[in-house]
DNA sequence: GCCGTTTTCGGCCCGACTGTTTTCAGTCG
């Protein structure tokens, strides 16, 4: 997918090749920082940049100040920023063409572009090819080398991958290097460990005192293709898929410090420092040294545990999924952090298909599953029978067979699990429901959602969206935004006004935790509990393991900041079912 | 250029790895 002009990607782009100019101009080394952490804001950002100007918000993202906020006044304006142009006169264009390839920095850009004239990509790989590269100062055939794949490697390796895939992954090497001698811990770190719900690069740290061994084993797995590099510290390798993989090792005393550091994110990092730094302390990934005048003083103290890491920066410890630099450092300072919801709080769901529409098991087996996996009520919600193509009656006589069955498996399930009696139905083109209330009065409790026409204006998005939350026959609205991760963007609509409707008429929002959906999304949710919307986390299971997603769903719910008060499915069946409004 | 429960001036995160180097610059996370 390509970045719109006006998209956050661009914008960040736009600001960071302000930076690369700057910096090969030699301009202040803070004032060209400042526009790389303005281009990191922005590409962090939970809202659309466009949407923050438009609202003249733009200075609520941190390391937006007065001089770019204007500047970016007159992109949105215009289309171009004047004085972006004049500082990127001065250095050749085709530097920005080639700048942010792997490995190509603003430097190496500027000489690659001034040296050799390349003005694109395609230039760069030709130039390359006949070895003009390695001729340059500063440069080598390796570092042709590396050129060249960077170029050939740029296509598909650059897609992020769902947070489950990538979860398998590291849980696969994690056996690997657990089984060696003297491997005290392993774990997944960064955007892996804080459970975001795409993941690029899956990195790994490894807790042991004979770091050469580890390194050895990892960099010679059977799925290894290449090595990017390997020290006594980490070691990167890429995977046959092309998936890169980072371990980073340390003993045991300092490797609280290291699950820290590198759990980032980046910017929950940068500003931990600044509190820091402002108590005399200096971070790093091997522990917390002094800090006097602007440089730390002597030898680190190694941290073991992040708990310690933490505390003594007068902190508690902050949950990996809290740590983007969205308020927690300061909810931790005054003692305001939430006490997230956990896995084992979910007492059952209700968002789950059959053989009856798109699923793969009977009812029954359904049932049996979740009642295996300790759930203590489960809601089944096949899509409905369709009254278009098979008129009334016969709608309403499949309802009906479907009702007995349910009520037959209660009977033989009853005091190991409740099941409810539910349907999904999809609000129609036309802002209906694809039933009408006589139909949906005969289940038990309905889910609605779209699943047509999801390219429709803002308007008519969100209209459809009010129908779910204001008819009294549907309890829940499912998948809000209807995006698919990786296939397809959520569609356009006026949160403020679904989120509004879903309080004013009691109704939950879902958290789906199906893993290209992950939806309601860990922003929106925030968003949402601060007007105090509710939220059922589902797996929307079409199969048994489908149900294992649910760990996912509550990672959203966790990033989104929820608490157990802000998840009706924590409740036992009786209460859950009067939260639900559930029809018996 | 941004930012402020010790500051509206004077600070601004930190270290590993790599390649091309005889001591370091550039890039990355």
């Amino acid at each position: 997918m390509e970045p719109t002009r006006l998209s956050n990607a661009a914008v960040a782009r736009l600001l960071r090749e302000v930076a690369a100019a700057y910096e090969v101009r030699g301009e202040n080394r803070f004032k060209t920082r400042a526009y790389d952490i303005a281009a990191d804001s922005i590409e962090h950002a939970t809202s659309e940049v466009k949407d923050l100007w438009e609202e003249g918000r733009l200075n609520d993202l941190p390391g937006i100040g007065k001089s770019i906020s204007a500047h970016l006044d007159q992109y949105f304006r215009t289309g171009k920023v004047k004085h972006f142009e004049e500082v990127k006169k001065g250095v050749p264009l085709g530097m920005f063409a080639v700048f942010g390839l792997e490995g190509v920095g603003p430097k190496k850009a500027f000489q690659l572009a001034k040296e050799l004239g390349v003005e694109t990509v395609d230039d760069l790989y030709t130039a390359a090819r006949k070895g003009k590269v390695a001729e340059l100062p500063g440069f080598g055939r390796r570092s042709q080398e590396l050129i060249l794949k960077a170029i050939e490697g740029r296509k598909g390796t650059d897609g992020r991958i769902l947070l489950p895939v990538a979860f398998s992954i590291a849980e696969k090497i994690t056996e690997e290097i657990l089984r060696l001698p003297g491997v005290k811990r392993v774990d997944p770190l960064g955007s892996l460990r804080r459970m975001v719900s795409t993941v690029g690069d899956i990195d790994i740290g490894v807790a042991t005192e004979r770091s050469k061994d580890v390194v050895e084993v990892f960099t010679k797995l059977p799925d290894v293709t290449r090595i990017l590099g390997a020290g006594g510290a980490k070691a990167s390798v890429v995977l046959k898929t092309g998936r890169q993989v980072d371990i980073r090792v340390h003993d045991l005393q300092s490797y609280g410090a290291l699950l820290q550091y590198f759990t980032g994110s980046k910017q929950h990092n940068i500003h931990l420092r600044k509190v820091a730094n402002d108590k005399g302390l200096s971070l790093s990934e091997y522990g917390i040294a002094k800090y006097e005048k602007g440089h730390k003083v002597g030898v680190p103290l190694p941290v073991a545990t992040e708990e310690e890491f933490y505390h003594l920066l007068g902190l508690p410890w902050i949950p990996p999924e809290l740590r983007e630099d969205t308020g927690e450092i300061e909810a931790a300072q005054s003692g305001k952090l939430p006490h997230l919801v956990n896995f084992e709080d979910i007492q059952g769901e209700i968002h789950v298909h059959t053989l009856h529409s798109d699923g793969e098991e009977t009812t029954e087996d359904m049932v049996e599953e979740a009642l295996s996996l300790g759930r203590r009520y489960v809601g089944i919600s096949d899509h409905a029978p369709s009254v278009e193509t098979r008129g009334f009656a016969q709608a309403k006589a499949e309802i009906l067979k479907r009702k007995r069955e349910i009520e037959k498996l209660r009977k033989k399930f009853a005091g190991k699990i409740e099941i409810f009696f539910g349907a999904e139905v999809n609000v129609n083109a036309q802002a209906k429901m694809a039933l009408p209330n006589e139909l949906l009065a005969l289940y038990e409790y309905t889910i609605g959602s779209i699943h047509t026409s999801f390219d429709q204006s803002e308007e008519l998005i969100t209209k459809r969206l009010l129908e779910i939350l204001e008819n009294p026959y549907v309890n829940i609205l499912a998948h809000p935004t209807g995006r698919l991760l990786g296939e397809r963007e959520a569609y356009e609509l006026n949160w403020q006004k679904v989120f509004e409707a879903a309080v004013k008429h009691g109704k939950p929002l879902e958290i789906n935790s199906y893993p290209s959906r992950l939806d309601l999304p860990d922003g929106l949710v925030r968003e949402a509990k601060r007007i105090g919307v509710k939220f059922v986390i589902n797996t929307d299971a079409h199969r048994f393991e489908h149900y294992q997603n649910l760990r996912f769903g509550v990672s959203v719910a966790r990033r989104g900041w929820c608490e157990k008060s802000d998840i009706l499915n924590v409740a036992d069946a009786s209460g859950f079912a009067k939260l639900l409004n559930v029809r018996r």
